[in-house]
DNA sequence: AGCGTCAAGTTCCATACGGGACTAAATTGG
DNA sequence: CCAATTTAGTCCCGTATGGAACTTGACGCT
């Protein structure tokens, strides 16, 4: 790809939905952060994410007195139960230390239950108790309701298509470069 | 649509990009959440915010001494100098007590510079000084690379629709319904 | 003008968070 | 088969975080 060909397409990407946007209203940084910003694909999924999920999680920690982590632990078991810590840690992102934690609370709560893993004895499998179920059936539906607004701005043709395209980011993500902080130490 | 219709979009939307994956090894939780996963949407998205943001912000902290949140600030008056600390809430989803302790250490650090609004004797505006600008210039290099990278999953034009897609949910959002936590006083 | 309400920021404070050191079990490998 | 290394999970502790109360200025209303 040709220097300015690059360059075209970056615009277009930045631009992405401009167009469509037409004449609605928008605040004006967020105008500003979508379309004069360099980062157009970490600002969308940024803000998204935050626009999702902080009023989800207020909602799930006043009406189940579960904080984001454990409400995370909970429904990694709901969707699929004798999982391990460290797996939990990896598909969510948080810190194994935070997960610990978390696992506690659920245990005392009596909403999880573990055992350990007779295969590897340094290791402990969970399951979630009738009570945790009963837990994330209910806190899930305001979940997924959020979920319809949000893909509500689509069509369900625009929806199946953002679907593909984000899940083969997310399939891809393992490929990304690491991030090389090593670099000037100049403290 | 019909009842039924519902459920096959639902089960299409949720398995979106399972078929193009094909056998590309995936974690299976993160399999399990992408495909088995009631919340296709939000898990994408918040899986994709995670992986991008965590290394980015761990680096620019190393590199620069900056939290995220001084960070956002930063990052917000590079896009558009003369901001006010609200508009920058507002768009970047943190808590105003967050947003103006960030603000403090910035101008303590004389990297941002605030004068009082005369139209409004409340509110500041806060201008970047060049140190600033040396800063943001620097940092956002490895945004736009590991923005480049998370792209790289798709074609230009793969690219250009999702740019659009997830522009038009974000010119939406203040369309989504307001999450009611007023019920069921059970404390 | 004067009172009540609202909006912009700041301060206070309890707490959740995550880095890093630690323990114990597994695995590697010479 | 015994070090050396890696992995699962926990613990300690300083710090960042965000809710709530507060201050001060703007705005609406009669």
């Amino acid at each position: 790809m040709r220097e300015t060909d690059e360059k075209v397409l970056d615009n277009l990407l930045r631009e992405g939905g401009l167009a469509a946007a037409g004449h609605r209203h928008v605040e004006d940084l967020v105008a500003v952060k979508l379309w004069q910003n360099p980062c157009w694909l970490s600002f969308r999924i940024n803000f998204l994410a935050l626009q999702f999920n902080e009023p989800i999680y207020r909602r799930i920690e006043k009406e189940h007195g579960l904080p984001r982590p454990e409400f995370v632990v909970l429904y990694s078991l709901g969707l699929s139960d004798g999982l391990t810590a460290s797996a939990i840690c990896s598909s969510s992102g948080f810190p194994k230390n935070t997960i610990s934690r978390a696992i506690q609370k659920l245990i005392d709560k009596k909403i999880i239950r573990r055992e350990v893993d007779q295969a590897d004895l340094r290791s402990f499998v969970l399951y979630i108790t009738d009570e945790g179920k009963r837990i994330v059936d209910q806190a899930m539906q305001p979940m997924v309701e959020r979920e319809k607004a949000m893909a509500s701005a689509l069509t369900p043709a625009e929806q199946l298509m953002l679907s593909e395209l984000l899940a083969k980011i997310v399939v891809d993500s393992p490929n990304w470069p690491l991030i090389t902080n090593i670099e000037e130490n100049e403290e």
